[in-house]
DNA sequence: CGAGAAAATAATGTATACATTAATAAATTT
DNA sequence: AAATTTATTAATGTATACATTATTTTCTCG
């Protein structure tokens, strides 16, 4: 009935340039014009002109008419902007996560993140770490009913995804960040709601203002 | 230097579009192929399909592969999600803008759109009122300095606006509206952050309790 | 040599062409 | 007449063509 239509040119141009833009291949603040970007595909300017629409909606490039495509850097103040939604919504998802008690292998995910980051911790890997820190996000927006809330909070993590990887290996709260991941997680299959929420809210704070004090602090003022 | 580009078809077809569907002149739930479209728009499919593809990152359209697009419609559950987001985020706003000791004029658009409701609420003209309503949650909108936020915010407004037409005249609580209104502004100008956030808050809640209702208790569970 | 004008180049916005494939209609068989 | 097959139609995804206009380069003249 509903076949699954297999990937079209528009699905491959905007997955590997949004992967360019989220693993610095395009550096931020680059500038491509499209003609440059098709031959590169290997495809026409069509299907690379409609994934461009898609990744400007979704705040990762700006169109600029004569110039192509610009890499939008995030800035400290961007990532304040980021961080203040972040603080606003996330802990809604997890209180939602807590509150409609899911058969236990939804948090399968959330404690596969959870045993990872614990690994990395005490093996050191910052950069394990990282990937560990940002697993248990997504697995607990995977959890959340609301879709437009953890798309759009999805974006954002899109958004601030370079920063982030920059700012972890300056970050020295690791353990303590962990430590927190665990309370959050025990709330959330705990069946806590409002436990969750609170926990993750004052998690979020707190490292907001870790990786703001980090962005301004040293000269990476824009990634 | 930077020139302001005169507006292009893929912008006038986007605009009119998004009003359309606004307007309901253009039916949720209906489909219209994108050739059809671009013939009704007096332009190829070129710039309709690029004007498609944003409407569709903004949640008002879908396009299915071989049924051209679909106009969203919103339904109860759909309306509950877009709430939930704005429980969070709105009252941030409204805090912001009171946080920020803002120059006498950046509130006239809100004072503007107060005195309509209230002229609206005397002349008994729930349409006005529910106008002046929107207007006034835009002008907070336009206060804030999170763009993120607002821009995001701006489009759930426009996706639950059908709804919001058509509830507007069964609901009974335009009185009670207008009053937290007026609390709300006050608390933004004379710069209680926190007390613009727990009203705006509290007056989310309720009305989207009274929307929701409203949904649910008539036929209208989809508009 | 530098400033301004003219020419060349290149990117964009949009239209059009076309192959592919799905949806629909027609035709055939039983 | 129902079911199945075949033919027809139409929509999509993508490439290509092209006019317009911004940018860059080249040229000219003081």
């Amino acid at each position: 009935m509903v076949a699954k239509q297999r990937s079209t040119r528009v699905d491959d141009v905007y997955a590997q340039l949004r992967r360019d833009i989220l693993d610095t291949r395009l550096l931020p603040g680059s500038q491509v014009p499209e003609p440059e970007l098709a031959l590169r595909m290997g495809v026409s300017r069509t299907p690379v002109r409609e994934a461009l629409i898609k990744l400007q909606a979704e705040g990762l490039i700006e169109l600029i008419p004569r110039h192509g495509v610009r890499i939008l850097p995030v800035s400290a103040d961007d990532m304040r902007e980021i961080y203040g939604i972040l603080i606003a919504l996330e802990p809604e998802v997890a209180a939602e996560a807590a509150q409609r008690q899911q058969s236990e292998q939804s948090f399968t995910a959330l404690e596969t993140a959870m045993a990872k980051m614990e690994a990395a911790l005490e093996g050191g890997d910052l950069r394990a770490w990282a990937n560990a820190d940002d697993d248990f996000h997504r697995a607990l927006l995977a959890l959340g009913e609301n879709r437009r809330m953890t798309q759009f909070i999805s974006t954002l993590f899109d958004q601030a995804h370079r920063a982030r990887m920059v700012t972890v290996r300056l970050r020295s709260d690791s353990k303590r960040s962990t430590q927190e991941h665990r309370k959050i997680l025990r709330a959330i299959t705990a069946g806590r709601p409002d436990e969750a929420r609170a926990l993750f809210r004052s998690h979020r704070e707190r490292t907001a203002g870790v990786l703001l004090s980090i962005l301004e602090e040293t000269q990476l003022r824009s990634l």
